[in-house]
DNA sequence: GTTCTGACA
DNA sequence: TGTCAGAA
């Protein structure tokens, strides 16, 4: 329990989050504009992020790499709506459950993005598509 | 020095 | 996504 608590108490800004994922400041922004994060704030508006957060990001990233796009992540990752992960508010946590993804799941999506009209980036999925169709 | 928001090549 | 501006 007292794990959960430092785990979503929100301590880095995102110069550090920055390098601990590799993901751009606009990225990392980005996604949060997308409600794919909820970092908590300080008192001069700049974010704080948490392990889960940090965690959530590599998730994230992971799936960008895998040619999910920002829709297809909302559709796999749990929703973050409560305010969950603030270091302020820590009552009832919810059960962070394994959101690991399956590559059933995975395949299901990417197919599913096939299938939407896409010009250019088509090529590109496919590939990485394959991949995981072969090999992986 | 860092980060924030909004906007545009 | 990168990057610049103008303000905290």
């Amino acid at each position: 329990m007292a794990d959960e608590l430092r785990r979503n108490m929100a301590l880095f800004p995102i110069g550090i989050v920055m390098k601990l994922t590799d993901l751009t400041a606009r990225q990392i922004r980005y996604y949060e504009q997308h409600e794919l994060i909820v970092p908590a704030r300080t008192a001069g508006n700049q974010r704080l992020f948490s392990f889960n957060d940090v965690e959530r990001l590599l998730e994230i990233k992971s799936l960008i790499e895998k040619g999910v796009n920002i829709a297809g992540i909302k559709q796999v990752m749990n929703p973050v709506s409560k305010e969950s992960d603030d270091a302020t508010l820590v009552s009832e946590q919810s059960e962070v459950k394994r959101r690991e993804l399956s590559d059933q799941q995975l395949h299901r999506l990417l197919k599913q993005q096939l299938l939407e009209k896409r010009p250019g980036r088509t090529s590109m999925i496919e590939g990485q598509l394959s991949r995981f169709l072969n090999k992986r």
